[in-house]
RNA sequence: GCGGGUGUAGCUCAGGUGGUUAGAGCGCCAGAUUGUGGAUCUGGAGGCCGUGGGUUCAAGUCCCAUCACUCGCCCCA
């Protein structure tokens, strides 16, 4: 055991495992800007109340997943544990209140003090979006579309499912909770330890407990479609239909339920089991009180966020970076011209490594271990003709190259 | 916070019931090949056996503790 380790619950991002992050990113950025989303980046800590006030104080994220600390100056500050509240926060503080809709992309890393297990971590990363300002189905549509492009562009389309419900607005959300609590109270006994303390705390999240007696008694438990008012069911139609019309494939999902308070209506999780206990790729929904929880204006609210760690084990291997050209210079005048050699090619684009130090059948060993297209060996006897010799990698041969036809010839290469 | 599994070389792993200098494959270094990579052959380096304590004449092996990793629960991306 290296007696340096990360701080559990971290990584290292090694090039291998950094460009499928990249590849996560990329891609959402891309389809992001295709529904008009801008990319918009907010500080990795808040003051605490920005997180902690929103997403609610009896919350596990709150209570003991937050990365806070006092800092230097007294102030409370936390690690985000998530965009949603920071994205709103800026909104507030710029005034972009005044310019709806507003559509913002946003990646980044985020801090939860949990146990780490498969696919998850203490400093994870997400991509998401947020489009604000926008009370209509149209845009919890949009949204949802945009995490199928997403998946589809990433080739992981047919390895996850959408699952779709819907928790109504305030008041067909709190008839249904009073409606649940009724009914979990009077079988508390049959009831597992997890649940009672949701029951106290979140009678919704019993719906999807994993404990076997829990199921049973979920069977039999209130249906939420029979509490949902007339505009939470039209609004809900609204939303599947537009869905089916964009062909995009759900699985509608009643026991699906949301952690944090701030939800309404639309919730919505692409889900996989490829990822072991860690199923959800993307989660996201509808948050039309946040805004005016936070201390702005009364305005609706839809986004999703998606875990890259989550994404970046289930894409294909992304392509390998160009494959370098090698100069392997031999002896200290060679040496020199290396560097500006090298510098001239890079400028016509090619990639160029430099065989540092050892004698020739070291550089060369070098070049090929990177995986090099070619080498150019730069010998006392070829630059005083103006020349280099050539090597192909792939093919073996070998031959002697004018110098101001060497990028010419190396381009001609190709990968 | 709770439960299970695992810690031996850079990596992947062997090391019945305790017994002398702890092994393999891959990788790394060197030579065969001092102006030529890959393949082959030869040689070499590299181990507080996670850490601390205990039992024993003797511990990689047994016991306890601890730390880390890992899978799951809670919760969540």
């Amino acid at each position: 055991m290296p007696a340096l380790q990360p701080a559990r619950g971290t990584q290292d991002l090694l090039p291998e495992a950094a460009r499928r992050h990249r590849r996560v990113i990329e891609t959402a950025r891309d389809m992001a800007a295709l529904y008009g989303f801008a990319e918009i980046a907010t500080p990795i800590f808040e003051f605490t109340e920005v997180f902690a006030r929103p997403i609610g104080e009896h919350t596990d994220i709150v209570s003991k997943e937050m990365y806070n600390f006092t800092d230097r100056g007294g102030e409370e500050v936390t690690l985000r544990p998530e965009n949603t509240a920071g994205v709103v926060r800026a909104v507030l503080s710029n005034g972009l209140t005044q310019s709806t809709p507003l559509k913002f992309f946003y990646s980044g890393p985020m801090f939860r003090y949990e146990r780490p297990q498969k696919g998850r971590f203490r400093q994870f990363h997400q991509i998401g979006v947020e489009l604000l300002g926008v009370p209509q189905p149209q845009a919890d549509i949009e949204v949802i579309a945009l995490g199928q492009r997403i998946l589809v562009a990433l080739g992981i389309a047919d390895r996850v499912t959408l699952e779709l419900n819907t928790l109504g607005d305030p008041a067909s959300r709190a008839a249904y909770r009073e409606a649940l609590v009724g009914y979990f109270s009077a079988r508390v006994s049959e009831l597992s330890e997890d649940s009672r303390r949701r029951l106290e705390r979140n009678p919704l999240r019993i719906l999807d407990s994993k404990d076997p007696g829990d199921q049973r008694l979920n069977s039999e438990a209130p249906d939420f479609a029979a509490y949902l008012n007339d505009a939470s069911r039209d609004f809900f139609a609204r939303v599947s239909d537009g869905l089916d019309r964009l062909g995009v494939a759900y699985r509608r999902n009643p026991r699906l339920v949301r952690g944090l308070d701030y939800y309404t209506h639309t919730a919505f999780e692409f889900v996989t089991t490829d990822l072991g206990a860690q199923g959800t790729v993307i989660g996201g929904g509808r948050y039309d009180g946040l805004v005016e929880l936070m201390g702005g204006p009364a305005m609706a609210g839809v986004g999703w966020a998606a875990g890259i760690e989550r994404l970046a084990l289930l894409i294909a291997e992304p392509p390998a970076p160009a494959r370098p050209i090698a100069l392997v210079p031999i002896g200290e005048a060679a040496e020199a011209r290396a560097l500006a050699l090298a510098e001239q090619l890079r400028d016509q684009g090619l990639v160029v490594d430099l065989g540092y130090s050892g004698n020739i059948a070291r550089r060369m060993r070098r070049a090929d271990r990177i995986g090099a297209r070619a080498a150019v060996l730069l010998g006392d006897d070829e630059l005083a003709r103006g020349a280099a010799t050539l090597r192909d990698f792939d093919s073996g041969d070998q031959s002697e190259v004018a110098l101001d036809a060497l990028a010419a010839r190396l381009t001609a290469l190709g990968r």
